[in-house]
DNA sequence: AGCCCACGGGG
DNA sequence: GTGTACGTGGGCT
């Protein structure tokens, strides 16, 4: 029995002898230098829960299917026990195969968490989260006759083991390429690429091109096969944990792919040697590098900045208030062409590009492994997530942890016949220029009125006295004030959270870690101020209209009283939105408040 | 007012 | 891969 420590950076899972084995990438830690591990765990299996109308008869209908095990358990159900029958499937595949069947039988009356991919749910019932460390106990497959390059193999015996860890410091390699075509954007089927930058955050800094320069940084190479060929050998031997880059989900990697499948380069990136695969995701597709975690920066700046246009040179000057080296596209040919000073401006600009998608990393990335470290979901998924999935993957993992059932993703019908809430208070604004503006921020408003007034689906309640409920005003909805509610409860939890990481911010005087503490409840808050946006968004699963209206006539009944309070303390309204609202002081103060 | 469609980023 | 989907703004009818 061998013990091995790692960060666990990705997931997933491949069959083997007709069985799924979950496999997780990580980079070891305690151990001399730079190695990955692959570890398998062949023990866990795929389950979905029935809730049966009459459940023997439901047993005894099961056993024509091909289901491994058939138990029974309680589960709550939005507030209530009741008897579920757990499913064991022989495979994570069987799961989309036997649903419908299942969900027909008579004695049925659902089918759940029926649609929670294999992977994450392994992570959830093994309690483990990426981007932190994790412990696992078995035997090593390839110890004896692998180099120190290849990653190591092994299988897990037992349970993994979640260790507690601080931010892991991880090898990030950033990288830009440039084609061009002299009639606008270039065409993968006629346009070679001319140049691949890339950046680490460990100090690499080069440029890969099919022409010379006199710049030290670049290095040439005799045709675009041998370019490719080059930058898979530099993601081989430099082995980051992450792969960063701006719009490479729809530019850069499907231009490489294109390319490499025309010149006959294998695009074997993956740390288990598999090729870079691409997966649709919805509206936009994402390269998948197995073993490496490939974030695309454009998605979470998009997320993380409330920008008009998110052009790579917009977002570095947002961050850093400094102009980024930009060449426009146009122009990009002429320079590629004439070559001379104009060429040389061109290696620069490419350098440039993946050094600045380095640095905006180095800034960003910490709040999406501290939001992966909190959701529990691999990083790769995180950074591609609207944040109103993420937390829906947080509720997940505490419905799990609360033994409550998982409401279903709703159907296409379902969402067809879903309303949208009505929003928050808007007051118009007084126009003209205002001085000496404050506002009011209520951002914060939203989790606190869920909580005090125990708005969750399973306290909603129809009728009940007003000892033992809160009313909403307006709109009349009525929420039990006992037993705190699921969503109630576990914002509670976040908000706890949130302070106890405050409370040790203050405490340390280490710069570094009061740095990685202001993440961490900067993830939480985020976590906390979107909880609410689950009641109101029609394809999420605690999708609860009466709660969002609820939640929204109170804050809107809040709103106007403290906008009356605040023009009797001197303020003068100018205009209100959901999340707060901007005020002149008829003082002579113009100092930025925030009042929350 | 309601529907359809294109766009975002990238060179 | 226990896949499959966003929000918005403009032009047109």
């Amino acid at each position: 029995m061998e013990r091995k420590k790692f960060v666990l950076l990705d997931i997933d899972y491949i069959t083997e002898n007709n069985a799924a084995v979950v496999r997780l990438f990580g980079k070891l830690v305690g151990e001399n230098g730079n190695r990955s591990i692959i570890a398998k765990d062949k023990s866990f299996k795929p389950y979905i829960y029935v809730l049966p109308h009459d459940i023997e008869t439901c047993i005894t209908e099961l056993e024509d299917l091909n289901i491994q095990k058939v138990e029974k358990v309680k589960k709550q159900d939005v507030g209530v026990l009741k008897e579920f029958l757990k499913l064991t499937l022989k495979h994570p595949q069987d799961v989309p195969k036997l649903r419908e069947k299942i969900w027909s039988l008579d004695s049925v009356d659902a089918v759940r968490e029926h649609d929670i991919p294999f992977y994450r749910r392994y992570l959830i019932d093994k309690g483990l989260f990426p981007m932190s460390e994790i412990q696992v106990e078995g035997k090593s497959l390839n110890s004896n006759f692998t180099s120190e390059e290849d990653p190591y193999i092994f299988e897990i015996i037992g349970d993994p083991q979640p260790l507690e860890s601080g931010l892991p410091e991880l090898k990030v390699l950033s990288f830009d390429i440039e084609a061009c075509n002299p009639k606008g954007m270039p065409q993968e089927k006629e346009d070679p690429i001319i140049m691949i930058s890339v950046s680490s955050n460990q100090g690499l800094r080069k440029v890969y091109s099919t022409k010379t320069s006199s710049f030290d940084f670049v290095e040439v190479l005799n045709d675009e096969k041998e370019l490719l060929e080059k930058f898979v050998e530099v993601v081989k031997s430099e082995n980051p944990d992450l792969i960063t880059g701006y719009n490479t989900d729809v530019f850069d990697f499907p231009y490489i792919r294109d390319r490499a499948a025309l010149l006959g380069v294998t695009l074997d990136l993956g740390v288990d040697g598999s090729e870079i695969k691409f997966m649709r995701r919805g509206f936009a597709n994402s390269a998948v590098i197995k073993g490496r975690v490939h974030v695309d920066l454009y998605p979470s700046m998009r997320r993380f900045l409330q920008l008009d246009r998110y052009t790579l040179e917009r977002v570095y000057m947002e961050i850093f208030d400094k102009e980024k080296k930009d060449i426009d596209g146009e122009e990009i040919n002429a320079c590629w062409e004439n070559g001379g000073e104009r060429l040389e401006e061109l290696f620069e600009y490419s350098l440039d590009d993946a050094v600045a998608v380095t640095k905006i990393g180095s800034e960003m990335l910490p709040l999406s492994m501290a939001l992966t470290r909190l959701v529990g979901q691999p990083l790769f998924d995180i950074a591609r997530m609207a944040t109103g999935q993420q937390v829906e993957w947080y509720l997940i993992r505490k419905a799990f942890e609360y033994g409550d059932i998982v409401p279903n993703k709703p159907s296409n019908s379902q969402i067809a016949n879903r309303r949208k809430i009505e929003g928050g208070y808007v007051k118009d604004p007084v126009k003209g220029l205002h001085k000496n503006i404050v506002y009011f921020d209520f951002r914060s408003l939203y989790p606190s009125i869920i909580i005090s007034k125990n708005v969750s689906p399973d306290t909603r309640v129809d009728d009940c006295d007003e000892e033992n409920c809160y009313i909403a005003p307006e709109v009349g909805y009525k929420f039990l004030k006992e037993p705190v509610g699921f969503v109630p409860s576990v914002i509670g939890d976040v908000l706890q959270e949130r302070v106890r990481v405050k409370t040790r911010m203050k405490e340390t005087s280490d710069p570094h870690e009061k740095h990685v503490l202001d993440v961490q409840q900067e993830a939480l808050k985020r976590v906390a101020n979107t909880m609410y946006g689950v009641y109101g968004f029609i394809r999420f699963r605690w999708y609860c209209l009466e709660c969002a209206d609820s939640i929204t006539a109170w804050g809107r009944e809040f709103i106007k009283n403290t906008m009356k309070e605040s023009e009797e303390l001197g303020f003068k309204p100018i205009y209100a939105d959901t999340d707060g609202f901007y005020a002149t002081y008829l003082g002579s103060s113009d100092e930025d408040r925030e009042y929350s």
